[in-house]
DNA sequence: GCGAAACTGTCATATTCCTGTCATGGAACC
DNA sequence: GGTTCCATGACAGGAATATGACAGTTTCGC
């Protein structure tokens, strides 16, 4: 299983080597380059699912390209954990400031950097980190491909799991038709705007059962969420 | 502004003292207890928006209050920052992988862990990292569509989201009735000016619950804005 | 392969909620 | 007191969503 896209901007040769082979094998896909902008670069045309970042890098600095990668609307979400030899407490928490969802200072241990980028990964991508997602009493296992509402298991038709799993991963967030035809069916696809009103019915027949509070709001002219308080 | 809900677990109470006097300085409000079984009792039932959790503390451990947070649907996606004097690489791995989201070892300093908190709850709660517009006791979540005045959430119609954002993004502003017209209507659009009169109308019966004090106030022959101070 | 069962996308229809307008009453201003 | 402006309640039409049904397709067990 394929745990996720990474995107490594690191100037020390021997280090970039080392963390790319400890990530490999914890089968994750390791882009790297040394270079600050061209870091940027590669981030905006295919947004990995993380950076490591190193602060001290050739081109503009890595505080610069925390900024800039959080600047960019198709990178604003992508978690960055820095590395840096600054053990400095200013340089951490303006670090932390810019952006940065970790920061880490070297020298560190390989084996603890994977684990803090999967305790990041986890809360942004909990699907990548094989984690079981849960809202209120739904829980939804991504790897047995099992879905349950209080304990009691839920059969759910593929479209409306793959829906059910998009909102699990933004919960509260509300989402257009079109956006959710764009990340639930497929950017390329061509379909009703109104399919999704039908996907959405059949999903809510299914995890409503006993009475259970409806979980789904629809928001007029705007779309649906997931959401507990109001229906 | 109120900056989240914290649970600090940790028995040696000059350092709880100290972490409490910062996080309240940084508005946070924060709820403190030696105890791990207090803990699971005080976060199951008002969840937290994030707990700091020292490892060695009375009663089970915190890597035991960490799996039990996780396991309880209702506080399965709270954060949790680990404490510890422990600083074995081995440790912080464990403790990663239970589910913490970070993990600081002692000595820390506060403000690294202020803004380490910041950063985990940035990801967490986007609500708490300027996603929101506020007025008084009013809040506005673009991202999940929501209001809410004093805490409890208000149902409003998308005419009046609208007009609402649009005078929490101004606020004191006064907005005549084609400016309204034009930027929460539309400017092609041909509506009656005394149209907005009535909308105004049915935003304040939403937002004005519970003897609440009027927020938006009428300029006579000018237009409305929205203002705390009178009505 | 074959038939049954399940899933998908679309439509027509029902239903709910929202919207803009008006008539009227009331308040502020002079 | 008269005028101007605003607040309120009611309402019909409309927009957005929910629902039920259906035919085409895929999936699955055999």
């Amino acid at each position: 299983m394929m745990n996720g896209n990474l995107l490594l901007v690191e100037d020390d040769p021997a280090l970039a080597d080392l963390l790319k082979w400890h990530f490999e094998r914890e089968d994750f896909r390791v882009s790297h380059t040394p270079d600050g902008d061209e870091a940027l670069l590669l981030a905006a045309e295919t947004p990995p699912d993380i950076i490591l970042l190193d602060w001290m890098i050739e081109g503009i600095s890595g505080l610069e390209v925390c900024r800039r990668v959080r600047r960019a609307p198709e990178t604003a979400n992508v978690p960055i954990i820095m590395l840096t030899g600054r053990g400095e407490e200013a340089d951490r928490v303006r670090g932390l400031e810019t952006g940065a969802d970790d920061y880490v200072t070297k020298p560190f241990s390989p084996r603890e950097l994977v684990a803090r980028v999967r305790a990041v990964l986890r809360r942004v991508r909990p699907a990548l980190a094989g984690e079981v997602l849960k809202f209120a009493d739904l829980e939804m296992d991504i790897v047995s491909h099992k879905v349950k509402r209080a304990g009691k298991t839920i059969p759910l038709g593929p479209t409306e799991f793959r829906l059910l799993r998009h909102f699990l991963e933004h919960p509260g967030r509300v989402f257009s038709r079109a956006r959710l035809l764009d990340s639930v069916w497929g950017r390329d696809r061509d379909i009703e705007l109104r399919t999704v009103d039908v996907h959405i019915r059949r999903l809510r027949q299914a995890i409503n059962i006993g009475g259970k509070p409806e979980l789904i709001r629809t928001v007029r002219s705007a779309g649906y969420a997931l959401d507990d308080d109001g229906g």
